[in-house]
RNA sequence: GGUGAGAUGGGUGAGUGGCUGAAACCAACAGUUUGCUAAACUGUCGUACGGGUAACUGUACCGGGGGUUCGAAUCCCCCUUUCACCGCCA
């Protein structure tokens, strides 16, 4: 969530750059200024009553040992009168503290200036553009297609274990999924980034913290009976390692990176879009986190966007990187670079990164803050980004390098398959 | 799952209901001394939200949430969690 300090000290440029991402904020920031200064006014009566309180509170510890009773027996009469007042003003407290996290859940974090105006995915900006396109014949096969006649993922059998876009991966298809993730785990390793392995479920206080909770509650699977969530992404575990966390300034960047099994319950989707490996249920993929100081993370974004490109080259997939506009990024984020590659045989492109800044938005709400050189607490930036998800690279794998032979598998991953042609 | 003992600042750890936002030690930081290092000495050394140009100052916080009391780190209740032993188990 956005900062008190960023809406009171910068109202109309708030509300400017809101606007970028289609979002009316003018009356909820209005909103929020006025509850604010309400809330400033009340703690300051509060403060001065509970100040005379304590002071009266340690008279009577006195005059109690001097034996004087009776002034005693009224100072007495006094704080329970004064405490029945500050009942109020602390109900007024606690209302208005919710009352502003809650509007401040509702605002979008704020755009950076280089984003793009725009509305729609058409609107998202061709950054940069790489590698080879295939050239297929017409008998090409979309990858579920060729899934089934190399006995690689089997999505029946998902559906009868689970359900619709839970696929069970066998043979080389199994191997290839193994082989990927190590593949982006030992890059990211030289990389400089430290492996984490973390929980894959996870507590409310985790969901708040990332911003999964409270509005996207429907997105996470939910065990009822110990109320913990599958986590969506190994982001929301390994960034909420430093929730409540001051770090100090000399650790920055952080530089994490985590395998996991994601879960998305992404209800309501249905059609081509969702065929094959396009869109599931439960899939796989190493993410990337960092955490890092205001003046550094753009720098710290630049290093990740070009990282994840080194992944998709060696890949040898044809690729493009889009600077998502105001209208098609997440709610949470400040700037997001896509990747996507192109699967040749379905003739469309697939986002398998999505690399952003969450500038302080997120590090507000987790309590992420650096100590400065003055020794300040300061809110930390929070980057994360795909490095990268597995489905629809395999898709695009399999699609591009088909032959009569069969499957090629790139040059960078047969250290990691065991095998350099699926036939 | 059962029983018992715990949870205090970056760490260790003290804390008869008022003199405790918290001893002491360690770590860290700044300075003095010193040819360098070390040592010694001096000082600083939690967070958040208010007020104040500032020095400074008010309030809240001792795992979390309630309660008792004029007053709670301290007493009571609930929850979380750690450790030990038992049970179960890859």
């Amino acid at each position: 969530m956005l900062t008190l300090k960023q809406i009171t000290d910068n109202t109309d440029d708030v509300i400017r750059r809101l606007a970028k991402k289609h979002f009316d904020g003018k009356k909820l920031i209005e909103q929020v200024i006025e509850i604010n200064s309400k809330r400033k006014n009340t703690q300051s009566v509060l403060d001065a009553n509970l100040a005379e309180l304590n002071n009266i509170s340690k008279t009577i510890g006195a005059l109690m040992k001097d034996g004087k009773k009776d002034e005693a027996e009224a100072a007495r009469a006094k704080v329970a009168d004064m405490k029945e007042g500050n009942k109020q003003l602390e109900a007024d407290m606690k209302e208005a503290e919710e009352m502003l996290i809650t509007i401040l859940c509702t605002i979008p974090n704020l755009p950076h200036e280089s984003v793009p105006e725009g509305k729609h995915a058409e609107d998202n900006v061709v950054e940069k553009t790489g590698g080879k396109m295939p050239d297929l014949g017409a008998d090409a096969l979309p990858h579920w297609e060729l899934a089934k006649k190399y006995d690689l993922i089997d999505f029946e059998l998902g559906v009868k274990i689970t359900g619709a876009g839970f696929p069970v991966y066998k043979g080389k298809g199994a191997r290839l999924q193994r082989a990927l993730i190590n593949f982006f785990l030992d890059n990211a390793r030289e990389a400089g980034y430290l492996e984490i392995q973390p929980p894959y479920v996870v507590n409310t206080a985790s969901g708040y913290g990332t911003g999964q909770l409270p509005d996207k509650e429907g997105q996470m699977y939910h065990a009822n009976l110990d109320d913990l969530y599958l986590i969506p992404t190994a982001e929301v575990p390994v960034t909420n390692i430093y929730r409540d966390v001051i770090l100090d300034k000399k650790e920055l960047p952080i530089k994490n990176t985590a395998y996991s099994a994601c879960f998305r319950r992404e209800a309501g989707s249905y059609g081509k879009d969702v065929r094959g490996l396009n869109r599931l249920h439960q899939f796989d993929k190493v993410e990337i986190v960092r955490i890092d100081t205001p003046e550094h993370s753009y720098e710290s974004l630049t290093e990740m966007v070009d990282y994840v490109q080194t992944l998709v080259e060696k890949l040898e997939l044809p690729w493009h990187i889009l600077r998502l506009c105001g209208g098609d990024m997440s709610f949470t984020s400040a700037i997001t670079f896509d990747f996507e590659v192109f699967s040749a045989a379905q003739k469309r492109w697939l986002e398998v990164s999505s690399v952003s800044n969450f500038e302080s938005y997120q590090a507000n709400r987790l309590k992420c803050r650096y100590r400065n050189e003055d020794k300040k607490t300061e809110l930390c930036h929070t980057l994360n980004g795909s490095a990268l998800a597995l489905p629809r690279i395999v898709a695009a794998l399999l699609e591009n390098n088909q032959t009569p032979e069969g499957i090629r598998i790139p040059k960078a991953l047969i250290p990691y398959t065991g095998f350099d042609i699926i036939d």
